[in-house]
DNA sequence: TTGGTGGGTGGAACGACGTTCCAGCAATAT
DNA sequence: ATATTGCTGGAACGTCGTTCCACCCACCAA
């Protein structure tokens, strides 16, 4: 149980969990959700993973932790957007630019409940939609309405990374997958067909933000 | 790769690919995602892991496979609601009901993207979208928020299936959650401590149809 | 009827993983 | 100087997904 307080350092090369942590981000950004092992990780930490274990309880905790490192930056400044609605959208956004950057935090977000990261996605939501005016009976609903819809697309965003292969570019997947959908059985797929064509040239940011506006829409609409 | 065509039966007791899907399912519903393995799973076929892999490629397709077969009773019939606002909410409360039933699916659908699976669901809301009579310019983006939002819910009611112990009901869970969000520091969780005593109540059922809701309001107000 | 062919089987084995164990080391306390 | 404690790192364990391959048996040609 790592208590770590009376000497802060007794070796120049001291693990601790924020080494670790950090050594783990650096790893799960390069070699993506696969390339993160006990094994590489303490070859990287020059050590062995027995003493990655005294610092770090399982790998499940060292990934909880990556992610927080990760979102504790995006979530650190209260939204400064002159309205509720912008304020939400700056976090939307600040969640969506980070799952982008790091794939792997979205199958985090997506595959864990009630982590610490998650909550403060919440909260920053919560408190936006109080200040938007809507019966109090809705907040709760509304609040978890948008966490639920970030949480589904970071999902999906990390999914779609992990299926990338390394030499595509995006245009690639996206027109593949376009022209999949396009050669669909036409009567059992007449409207995924007809979106097609959008699937190829649409932004994944900006569809991401029409989700959110959608959701605001539906919530503002209470009033 | 099992070309599976000129003869039918060739012994009684005949592997295929549905005997083994519909054996992990088996699986996976009665010990859950970790209760999966090829091992037991061809222990139960009274057979060896060798004659599973000339049926079905890995462990991955596995997995979609049986996240298929289940998702395909639900979809099966077009739904039959009188509006479209119904009929879309018949979809979700299908996929919804579906995954609390079988939680491992959960997981699947907020993993794994543009799984057939996904894919009929969002052909299913997405032609209900157009019924709604909005710009056919929105058509994609509400249809991709409601799949997003689906997967969101689904992904979290997996992963709070997954944490939770045998023994405890599921007001256990809801009330110990509820009592560490009242706990939670007021100058950073304002929000969340004020909806703590909603979440010892709320029906996850009815939380999800009001997300719905939030969104179908955010869409016809469109029109 | 018989012999060969090949799709399908099942069990052994491989490599990698998460995790545990423990002998030992380096600072501190006595 | 010695004992203690916090911490290290490498070996080892059990399990997993997957591969390999010797074998079997239903079919087909002769």
């Amino acid at each position: 149980m790592a208590t770590r307080t009376r000497h802060t350092d007794r070796r120049g090369d001291a693990l601790s969990k924020e080494r670790i942590v950090e050594a783990a981000v650096d790893l799960l950004d390069e070699a993506g959700e696969s390339g993160l092992t006990f094994r590489v990780l303490s070859a990287q930490l020059k050590t062995g993973p027995g003493a990655i274990y005294w610092h770090v309880a399982n790998k499940s905790e060292l990934l909880v932790a990556a992610t927080d490192a990760v979102l504790a930056g995006v979530l650190a400044a209260d939204p400064a957007g002159a309205t509720p609605e912008n304020a939400i959208r700056e976090v939307a956004l600040g969640v969506f630019d980070a799952i982008d950057a790091h794939p792997w935090i979205g199958t985090q977000l997506a595959r864990v409940a009630s982590q610490s990261a998650a909550l403060r996605i919440f909260e920053r939501l919560g408190r936006q939609i109080q200040a938007l005016g809507v019966p109090e009976t809705a907040h709760f609903d509304a609040a978890s309405a948008l966490l639920n819809y970030i949480l589904g697309v970071a999902g999906q965003n990390a999914a779609n990374a992990r299926s990338q292969d390394p030499g595509t570019t995006r245009l690639d997947v996206l027109g593949a997958e376009s022209e999949l959908w396009a050669s669909l059985d036409p009567a059992e797929f007449p409207f995924t067909r007809t979106v097609a064509p959008q699937l190829r040239d649409h932004d994944d940011r900006e569809q991401f933000l029409a989700g959110v506006d959608l959701i605001l829409g539906g919530v503002t609409g209470l009033r």
